[in-house]
RNA sequence: GUGGGUGUCGCCUAGCGGUUAAGGCGCCAGGUUGUGGCCCUGGAGACCGGGGGUUCGAAUCCCCUCACCCACCCCA
């Protein structure tokens, strides 16, 4: 064990992973402008007001997750837990509400959770996700939700469950809340001790109790759908509509709540195959509240989140995964000082016409820079030594297939390497998929 | 915050009271003079996670601690 480690729950993202990783983010960025939306990024850390206000002082996000901690000049200041929050404040304070309504804007980048990390959860994670801001209607709560499934489809994921609710406007959550807790309270004392504390603080939370999934109590509370008062059915009742418009699969799952106050109406979720414990790959919900809370005017909005090592890891499982980075099209070989300098000057030329070329390193012997080069699976060595500086020529050698050695200037190997490879932007290994999942 | 599991070179693994702590992969260097992949030889690399004990003697036994993994809670 290293003396020095990366933080707890934060990992480093190795060359290796990179490529699976550009290919997720690709189709996010893809998918988003397909969509209309813009990118937005907003700093890592915002004022602690941001989300304690916005996701609940008493979620478990606010209580026990947030990384807070003071500036030097006294601010209080949170590594960002999630997005949403963030993205409606700068669509306050950037006066967004004057521009064409809805504002559609998505985001990619990494978010702080302060829990124990396990399978699937991470201290740092990483999201895509996107905000449709100015727009009640339920068709914004479809296009999300198609939106975040055309993302899942174009990146090969397959066997999601999509799973959805309506929680309703905060009054109606609030009058089934009350009628959940009288239901509830005569029962306490058969529930677990977590449930009974959530019976004080956050009623709704006992449905999701797995201690109690089996208790006769909660298995004959009255349904949330129960509580909805008719504006909050006919919204439902014109997403369901529109989803099945849209031929998308869905589970109606009244057990679905989400842990952020700021949720009202539609909320969703997108379960792996699998299924059970961390593994939701991404979730949504409408927020008509939120704004408010932040300071503005009444805004609705709707949205999702999804977790980047979360599609990774189920991809993963999947079998799908990204071939290893391109190899190079050409190692330099360098030999003496004459032969470094005209490596280098070589190495340039051939990089301006677009192939990818590794340097040299003449420091070691010709034998050594052949072996790695042949172990880097490169399709050619380009080998400079003195004898080739003095005449302004080089020796092109293929490692892979069969050919001869031959002497050419800079130009012929341009031509022949042209000829080959093709001066083109690497060949798209698309959505290629490899038998071996390799991951731990 | 609560449980359980695991900690030996960069990676995988052997060793389970007395060994200079072993092997494979990878890495580096050589196998005569400027030519790789195979093969051969050599080398670097491990205070056996850390601390305390038991013992003549500990990687091996005990205690504590830390880290990682898994699960609960909750979430992406």
């Amino acid at each position: 064990m290293p003396e020095l480690q990366s933080p707890r729950g934060m990992h480093d993202l190795l060359p290796e992973d990179e490529p699976l990783w550009r290919r997720v983010r690709d189709a996010c960025e893809r998918v988003a402008r397909g969509y209309g939306y813009g990118f937005v990024e907003t700093p890592i850390v915002e004022d602690e007001r941001v989300f304690l206000r916005s996701v609940g002082a008493e979620s478990d996000l606010a209580q026990k997750e947030m990384y807070l901690f003071e500036d030097r000049g006294g601010g209080r200041l949170a590594l960002r837990p999630e997005a949403t929050a963030a993205v409606c404040r700068a669509y306050l304070e950037h006066g967004m509400a004057s521009r064409p309504q809805p504002v559609r804007l998505a985001y990619f980048g990494p978010m702080f959770r302060y829990d124990r990390p396990q399978a699937g959860r991470y201290r740092q994670l990483w999201q895509f996700g996107v905000e449709c801001i100015g727009d009640a209607s339920p068709a914004a709560d479809a296009e999300v939700i198609e939106m975040q499934q055309a993302l899942y489809r174009e990146l090969g994921l397959s066997g999601l469950t999509l799973r959805i609710n309506s929680i309703g406007t905060a009054e109606s959550r609030r009058r089934y809340e009350q009628a959940l807790r009288a239901h509830l309270e005569p029962h306490a004392a058969t529930l677990s001790e977590d449930s009974r504390r959530r019976l004080a603080t956050n009623v709704l939370r006992v449905l999701d109790s797995k201690d109690d999934a089996g208790n006769p109590a909660v298995q004959s509370a009255p349904s949330i759908t129960d509580a909805l008062g008719p504006g909050d059915r006919a919204h439902f009742a014109e997403v369901r509509r529109l989803l099945e418009a849209l031929d998308i699969d869905h589970e109606i799952d009244p057990r679905i709540v989400r842990g952020l106050d700021y949720y009202a109406h539609t909320v969703w979720e997108f379960e792996p195959p699998g299924g059970g414990g961390q593994s939701t790959v991404g979730a949504g919900g409408r927020y008509d509240g939120l704004i408010e809370l932040l300071g503005g005017p009444p805004t609705p909005g709707t949205g999702f989140a999804t977790g980047i090592e979360r599609i990774i890891r189920t991809l993963r499982e999947q079998g799908i995964e990204e071939p290893c980075a391109p190899a190079p099209d050409v190692v330099m070989v360098a030999i003496g000082e004459a032969g470094a300098a005209w490596a280098m000057r070589v190495a340039a030329a051939l990089r301006r016409a677009g192939f990818v070329v590794r340097g040299a390193t003449p420091a070691r012997s010709l034998r050594a820079q052949l072996r790695t080069a042949g172990h880097l699976d490169a399709r050619y060595a380009v080998i400079a030594g003195e004898r080739e500086a003095a005449t302004a020529v080089v020796q092109l050698k293929p490692l892979s297939a069969t050919g001869e050695e031959r002497t050419l200037d800079i130009e012929g190997v341009i031509d022949a390497l042209g000829g080959a490879i093709g001066s083109q932007p690497p060949a798209q290994s698309a959505g290629a998929r490899a038998a071996e999942p390799s991951d731990a």
